[in-house]
DNA sequence: CTTTTGTCCCTTTCCTGGTA
DNA sequence: TACCAGGAAAGGGACAAAAG
């Protein structure tokens, strides 16, 4: 099979358009005609359906994008196999939750780049569902995510506990059960973040439904927001232990069957662990 | 309502340049 | 000389908007 074709497709697939990955290529619009032809005649299927306004991918081709996306997974990994000298250099892209990458990673991450300056450490914040899809899509190397995860192709390591903890401003009164948060305002992270969902599984579990849902893209908003008697949120004590210590808010204890919460640390089972990804988990333990 | 015009997107044909 | 990759141009089919 031709990989460059095969590459053309890939972007074909991606764009939707052939003179749109025609654009995106640099290539003259026939050359991906062409292209996407001798690839569906050397497979012999149909990769799209052709019509006047453009291009439709086939059930076949959605299927080709899938091992399109393996093979040249596979063709990256082999050059960085081979590149490999084990000495810890090149890039290490590393998904986290923010509220572990703002209390829990600072003095790990510190100590990584301290002891592998030739890594190039990309960080990025997100909710678990992304990670877990990015991991899956060989777009990060591993991810900090809120456990359980359960996927056969995911490796994983817990590498902290957090002990959630519901927090309010300071003027409202103890909660004395989980009933007194009805008719509140909840403040959460955007769809996706587990934390969110835990705290509505528990809400619903306990049949409390809650007035009205704030959806926040930042911990420090949630945060500010909860302080200044917006709402109530639920989030690992560790990450509101100074505001709590501080008196700026007010942590109220949750019953014990949803009060632990894993964090994990998540990677492709199948993917090959490379010296910068192998000194992380190291630094894991 | 019908026709015309412009636009979009894909295919076909022909040509050029590089390579064995 | 043959083959291949890639570019340019022409053209076809369909749709949407404008014009009559």
């Amino acid at each position: 099979m031709d990989i460059q074709a095969l590459k053309v497709f890939q972007v074909v697939a991606k764009m939707g358009s052939i003179s749109g990955a025609a654009r995106e290529l640099n290539y003259a619009q026939s050359n991906i005609t062409t292209k996407i032809q001798q690839l569906e005649t050397h497979l012999q299927a149909t990769l799209f359906y052709r019509h006047n306004r453009g291009i439709t991918i086939t059930p076949k081709g959605k299927l080709l994008v899938t091992y399109a996306e393996k093979i040249f997974q596979l063709i990256d990994e082999t050059n960085r196999v081979m590149k490999d000298d084990q000495t810890p250099k090149g890039p290490l892209i590393i998904g986290s939750m923010e509220t572990t990458a703002a209390v829990r990673l600072p003095v790990l991450l510190s100590k990584y780049s301290h002891d592998y300056p030739k890594v190039d450490l990309m960080l990025k914040t997100g909710p678990t569902d992304q990670h877990l899809y990015e991991v899956l899509h060989y777009e990060v190397d591993g991810a900090f995510v809120s456990g359980p995860i359960s996927h056969p192709d995911i490796a994983q390591k817990t590498v902290f506990e957090e002990e959630m903890v519901l927090i309010t401003d300071m003027n409202h009164p103890p909660l004395s059960s989980i009933a007194d948060i009805q008719n509140r305002t909840l403040l959460v992270f955007r769809s996706g973040c587990s934390y969110r969902a835990k705290l509505e599984n528990m809400l619903h579990q306990e049949g409390v439904a809650p007035s009205k849902i704030m959806e926040f893209g930042t911990l420090d908003a949630i945060i500010g927001c909860v302080a200044a008697g917006l709402g109530i949120s639920m989030l690992p004590y560790s990450v509101v232990a100074q505001q709590i210590q501080d008196g700026t808010l007010r942590q109220h204890q949750i019953s014990t069957s949803y009060r632990k919460v894993e964090t994990l640390f998540i990677y492709r089972k199948d993917k090959y662990l490379s010296t910068p990804l192998t000194k992380f988990l190291e630094l894991l333990e």
